[in-house]
DNA sequence: TCAAAAAGGTCAAAGAAAGTCAAAAAATGG
DNA sequence: CCATTTTTTGACTTTCTTTGACCTTTTTGA
């Protein structure tokens, strides 16, 4: 592991103790920490939190200067946790369907991730739950499973 | 036996010792151990390393580059049918998390994925289905979504 | 107020790997 | 022996990392 990767997965660290997604650090105290020149925090923060990477990066010059960097999955993060209050605690399998075909849709889910739960949802799968308690066991899967992908 | 078959036994070999699978090597490194030009270990990786043998090979470039080789090693269908066939129709959780934690170590299985299902088929999600039934519906489950991953 | 100090930013060059491709050499087999 | 395939080599390319000189913004204190 290079000196980029060990500032990384520092940083990745750091961010994960921090309850709120959120770190501040200082340029120069991090480079001097690391025994490197201070513009390498720079490239680290190019290359290994840029946006695409789900990180925001913002920083301050001058005296009492920072970088903070935020971690973001807010968009998806808000529409699943939207969908997961949206969905009582009764899902019949068409609703399931169009549901998941949404969040497929938008890019919240993996498509993968949504025949999958589309499948383990499916009469199928539920066979030998008695019809009248399907759609609450659907709810109590899919709401499991959603859940998980929030995090 | 030529150079190319000399660092293809050596990096099996290699391989075989790594409790995981997986090796990491530096070709400048390979090269001169085996005192060839850094060029034959990508001859050696594209004619012995090749996924039609059950390899994939990643690599990096620039400082601390590497050349990884991972063994792929029962072929993912029959593995999962495998599995499939032997879920019998009732699985209890903790068995249901080490099948799960088997799949998604040996590859066959999206790692997003496994979390996804164990989800799907925890006491949580089964909550309101009659606790002597769950073993059986988390079977079902689990047949119908790795079932879908066979296709 | 305004210059110095204290941050952080930019950019390009140098360095460190790995990749490509085609020619030369060696092995193979008919 | 010759034709074909496989292997070996090396010049050139691309990608990623490290470093340093120089620049801009913000705060501080005389």
């Amino acid at each position: 592991m290079g000196i980029s990767d060990l500032i990384a997965s520092f940083l990745q660290e750091s961010l994960e103790l921090s309850e709120n997604g959120v770190l501040e650090v200082q340029r120069s105290d991090l480079a001097q920490r690391f025994n490197c020149v201070p513009s390498q925090i720079n490239y680290v923060m190019s290359t290994r939190f840029s946006p695409e990477r789900g990180y925001i990066v913002e920083s301050r010059r001058g005296g009492n200067g920072y970088i903070r960097i935020t971690r973001v999955r807010v968009d998806r993060q808000t529409l699943l946790m939207h969908v997961i209050n949206s969905l009582g605690n009764r899902v019949d399998l068409p609703s399931a369907r169009a549901i998941l075909s949404n969040l497929v849709q938008s890019g919240a889910l993996d498509e993968l991730l949504g025949r999958s739960l589309l499948a383990a949802v499916s009469d199928k799968a539920l066979i030998s739950v008695p019809r009248e308690f399907r759609d609450n066991v659907r709810a109590d899967i899919m709401k499991q499973v959603l859940i998980l992908q929030v995090g």
